[in-house]
DNA sequence: TTGAAAGCGCTAACAC
DNA sequence: GTGTTAGCGCTTTCAA
């Protein structure tokens, strides 16, 4: 009937046992004998009892471990994005004995990754949140965690074949198609376009792959007489690099480029800065301190911004919220695909500075 | 030194007082005497104290009240939005004593307005969430709640000459830049723009003119040759908008329309799918059903979103933080600026369905 | 197997 | 003015 503030302690006194004992049964830890179980279950049948969080988190001296897997954000920007995510995430939950512990790996070193991992899966956190960007290795990790039993969540790039509580991050095939929207929009129908993965093996990185999938798609659905094509620019030496940006340049009717990865825009755009840009589209990734640079001067016209920082903060978000609470969490959370201009730039960069929402 | 878990208890051994008097000087409740106040004062300096909030709603038995003006959502689906946003900040909040009450007003209906306020300023809530549209009528009322001493925030629309805790929303200024960023995009400069304020008086709406004056600096700034005009419309007989429509289409140098007002875009719209849209650039506001619709068949070409569900939502939320933590806000919270394409539509639609990022 | 009781950190009433 | 203390609802330890 009414839903007045049921406490423990009420439920004890109608079934005629103590608190203690209503609380091994709410949590079946304990032993109890069975007619103690059946005079709590059936009074707890008969009312509409909702624990209060709020006592139980204070109540409770436990004090959880989340462990944090992601690449070392002092080789990279865009994950020293997603480094203050974890860190501001980390101040927030400090006070309810929600530790946050980070473990870094190498971005371009397989067997880093594999060597964080055995840590993780060795010291046994409450959960665990993990950017899987060495699909391969991986796998593995993610089959001892599950044997183990430890909840975990994946955020930025996703695995299919495993069972996160969450996965957060961006649709990436979409996120290709929004590409050449901007890349061909407004554009004559026969122009060609190019894909660009500079300095990450495409073929090892379902990530880049997913957004050159929905690239190509989006013009074969518009069926124009559009060039698309796929490009790896991986080279160590600058100047062979610069060739084949210099060879790109040499097509009259280049309509835009894409470039799939944030940190790969700068390559491209030092050389274009130097030789002037022709009127063709570049798109790239991410807020980085050069790509806003490019995106301010004029070089790129668009950037879309993955939101690194946000992703690592929600996902220790519901990590925590999971585990304190005890709350489901949706399978999947996607962040919305941001277009970046010149014009809105600021106020994406504003917006960051204060983002804390925070946990409370 | 070590930030490990500082609690009352702490502080008052180290300031070698009760935790009572730490209490007291916190809260500045109760007398106090100087040479005490100094010396939890002092070690407050030295360290840096998080009050834990879990123990804090449990210890107390205060019930906060927290009201909400803004308009009837029955008849206004940009406010709908916001109204979601209250209710997900509602649930949010419910189980920490925090109680979120709306009082709605006619959106149309000055008078209405002050009726509201007045409700408010007679219940005295602890907090004040406020949407002030109607300028004038909101100055009297923010007097009285200044005069009362109860916090307020504003959202969606600015006051310049009151003092809140915090205003939310966006730049509209730059709002206004941004539209005509993407109106002109790779045109050629001698185009002509015009921007149309539909169904509001834009004289007296300075959110509407501040998007204009943006608007008009963008070209001013480019010193292109492009025409540049602003209009109302704002006729109740819809032929008579339709004739107004028409005669702007005979403009063969037409580069494109800027609708300031999120409900406008479906005048034009409806108008443009039955007469075929010429090739020029649409901008309008939000992600309202028709707009989204409009925006799907390529009639409209982009949207600004103001995103007013999480506005209303942080707006809560800041106040239920400070009602609790006594945290001092950002005196501004800007939103970011965020482009809708046809492409990315989809993510914003479903990164809505699960933003409740919580405050827990 | 059970009940009693001591916390968790903070608030607020109550003595002194 | 100040210190002490009894809760808030729940968990968890400790006797019984």
């Amino acid at each position: 009937m009414s839903k007045d503030k049921i406490r423990i302690k009420d439920i004890a006194r109608l079934a005629g046992v103590s608190v203690g004992t209503v609380d091994r049964v709410l949590h079946n830890r304990g032993k109890v004998s069975d007619i103690a179980l059946q005079k709590v279950m059936d009074t707890l049948r008969q009312i509409d009892y909702e624990p209060n969080l709020i006592a139980r988190t204070l109540g409770s001296k436990k004090v959880y471990r989340i462990m944090v897997l992601l690449p070392d954000p002092s080789y990279d920007e865009y994950w020293m994005h997603s480094f203050q995510g974890i860190k501001e995430a980390q101040a927030e939950w400090k006070q309810y004995d929600m530790n946050i512990e980070t473990v870094l790996f190498n971005l371009y070193d397989r067997h880093s990754f594999s060597k964080a991992a055995a840590k993780v899966a060795e010291a046994k956190p409450d959960g665990l949140l993990l950017a899987p960007v060495f699909y391969q290795e991986a796998l593995p990790l993610l089959q001892l965690i599950e044997a183990a039993n430890i909840p975990y969540v994946l955020f930025n790039t996703n695995i299919p074949e495993v069972h996160p509580l969450s996965f957060i991050g961006q649709d990436l095939y979409e996120s290709g198609k929004l590409g050449a929207e901007l890349v061909s929009f407004d554009k004559n129908d026969n122009c060609t376009y190019v894909v660009l993965h500079i300095n990450e093996d495409s073929r090892n990185s379902v990530h880049l792959l997913e957004k050159e999938k929905g690239f190509k798609e989006y013009f074969k659905e518009k069926s124009t007489n559009a060039r698309v094509y796929a490009l790896d620019i991986s080279n160590t030496d600058e100047s062979l690099v610069r060739d084949e940006i210099e060879n790109l340049l040499t097509d009259q009717e280049l309509g835009g480029m894409f470039v799939t990865t944030s940190k790969g825009a700068s390559i491209i755009c030092s050389y274009l800065e130097e030789s002037g840009k022709k009127k063709f589209r570049l798109v790239c990734y991410d807020l980085l301190k050069e790509n806003t640079r490019y995106l301010q001067s004029g070089i790129i016209d668009f950037l879309i911004n993955q939101n690194p920082k946000q992703q690592a903060f929600v996902g220790v978000h519901y990590l925590a919220r999971h585990l304190l609470l005890k709350k489901e969490l949706p399978a999947t959370k996607l962040f919305p695909l941001e277009i970046v201009t010149r014009q809105n730039l600021n106020s994406y960069l504003a917006a960051d500075l204060h983002q804390k929402q925070g946990a409370y």
